[in-house]
DNA sequence: TCCAATATCCCCAATTACGGTGATTGCTTG
DNA sequence: CAAGCAATCACCGTAATTGGGGATATTGGA
C-alpha cells in the first residue's frame, strides 16, 4: 500500500481526492490538510510514501510547502496538482524538487496511474505540462534563425567548435583546406567576428550548432 | 490506425520492433529502414503518423535524421529509441524536436503505450530519462570546476573567451606576450585541451569565466 | 534566361598560436 | 630554511590562422 498525504486548501477537493484515491487498492490516504504550515512535522509522524500538493493555496502556498518538504525529505516524491498550467509555476515547482506536475483536469484514472508511477520512480506530467517542458528545451536552439548559416557553414562551425583544425575539418568533410577557409571567412562575416575563438564562443552561447 | 515509420541500423531490432508494434491493433508499421538517408522523401510518400528512430546509427545518425525530419515535418512526432541514456544525446534530441525518448530496456507493453500516448500529444520518456530532465531543472548545470585555475589564468582565459589575441591579452593585463603564453600553456594542461577553440568552448560550456 | 547564392578550389603574405625548455622573483607552508 | 607554487619573462622552431586577392561549377528562382 502506498501511503498518500494530501494538501489542498479546498475541503471539497480534499474529499473528492480522498475518495478517488481510495478507489484504488494500492493507495491509501494517510492524511489530508488544508495548509502546509505543519507539513514537516506531519510527514515525520505519518511517514507517507508520497505527497500530493495543490500549488494554489492561500497563505503558505504549495511552492513553499514543496520547498520545505524537499529540504527535509529529499527522497519523498511530491506531486504537484493544480487547475491551471501556469508556466512560471511549473518551472518553479520542477526547480524546487517536484516529482511531477498534474492538472486537475486529468482523467481520474490517469491521476491514479500517475501517483503509482511516481512512486515507482517515474516523472508523471499532464500532457500540456510535458509539452511546456519540451518547448523549454527547443527554444534555446535558435539556430539558423538569425545568421542564415548555410548547411555547409554549420558543418564547418560544428567541427571547429569541437576543436578541430581547418585541416582536420577539411579531411572530415572531404573537402580541401581552402574550401574550409572560404566557409570560415563567410562565417566570420555572418557572425561578425574576426577570430576562431570568438566564432566558437558565439556558436556555443547561442546554440548555433548541435 | 496509427502508421509508424521505423529507423534502426540493426535489422533484428527492426524486425522485433515491427513484430511488437503489430501486436497492437491500433498501430501499424508503414515502413522500416536501416538508415535515415532518404528519410524526408520516405516520409513524404509513406505519410506516417509517427516516427520511431534509433539514435545510435552509424553514418548519418539518429540526431541528424531527427533534425531533418523535424525541419521538413515539424508536426510529425518523432520518438527516439536507444539502448543507452547518454545525457548529452538526450538533451540534444529534445532540443532538436524529439517528441519523446525511450530506452530499449523499457517493457514492450510500455513502449506500445508510449507510442500511442505520443500520438495523442503526450511526451513519453523512460523513467531514467525523465529523471535526467528533472535534474536538469534542479541543478542549473553548475559544473563544479575543480580545474584549480589560478586568478591570473582565469584573467587570461576570460579575455581569450572574449576573442582577444595573446598580444591583446598581454596588453590588457599589462604583462608580456610570453607570460600570456605561459598561462595559456598551463590552461591547456589543466583543461586537458590542445587548442584555443577547445579551451574557450570548455570555458563557456562550464561557466569557467564570467 | 540570367542572377544570386552556394560550394568548391587556389595563391601570397602576414599574423598568431603551439610545444618545448629554460629562468627569476616573491610568497606560503611544512 | 627548503620546497612548492604562482607569476613573470625569454628563445627557438613549427604549425595554424587570417586577410587580401580571384576562380569555376551548380542550383534554384525572379
Amino acid at each position: 500500500m502506498i501511503k498518500i498525504l494530501l494538501f489542498d486548501d479546498n475541503p471539497k477537493m480534499l474529499d473528492s481526492m480522498r475518495m478517488l484515491i481510495e478507489t484504488s487498492d494500492k493507495l491509501i490516504v494517510c492524511g489530508a490538510f488544508q495548509n502546509v504550515l505543519h507539513a514537516v512535522e506531519t510527514i515525520r509522524s505519518l511517514k507517507p510514501d508520497l505527497v500530493l500538493m495543490d500549488i494554489d493555496m492561500p497563505g503558505l502556498n504549495g511552492l513553499e510547502g514543496l520547498k520545505q518538504v524537499n529540504k527535509h525529505f529529499p527522497q519523498l516524491p511530491v506531486l504537484m496538482l493544480t487547475s491551471f498550467d501556469d508556466e512560471e509555476k511549473v518551472f518553479r515547482a520542477l526547480r524546487n524538487g517536484a516529482r511531477g506536475y498534474l492538472l486537475k483536469s486529468m482523467p481520474p484514472q490517469k491521476i491514479l496511474q500517475a501517483i503509482e508511477d511516481a512512486y515507482d520512480g517515474a516523472v508523471p506530467m499532464s500532457d500540456p505540462i510535458a509539452n511546456k517542458v519540451l518547448s523549454f528545451f527547443r527554444q534555446p536552439s535558435k539556430a539558423e534563425s538569425n545568421y542564415q548559416l548555410t548547411d555547409r557553414e554549420q558543418d564547418v562551425l560544428k567541427l571547429l567548435v569541437e576543436g578541430k583544425s581547418y585541416q582536420q575539418t577539411a579531411d572530415e568533410l572531404v573537402i580541401s583546406y581552402e574550401t574550409v577557409r572560404t566557409h570560415v571567412k563567410h562565417l566570420y562575416q555572418k557572425l561578425e567576428v574576426a577570430t576562431l575563438a570568438e566564432a566558437v564562443v558565439k556558436a556555443v552561447r547561442e546554440n548555433l550548432v548541435d
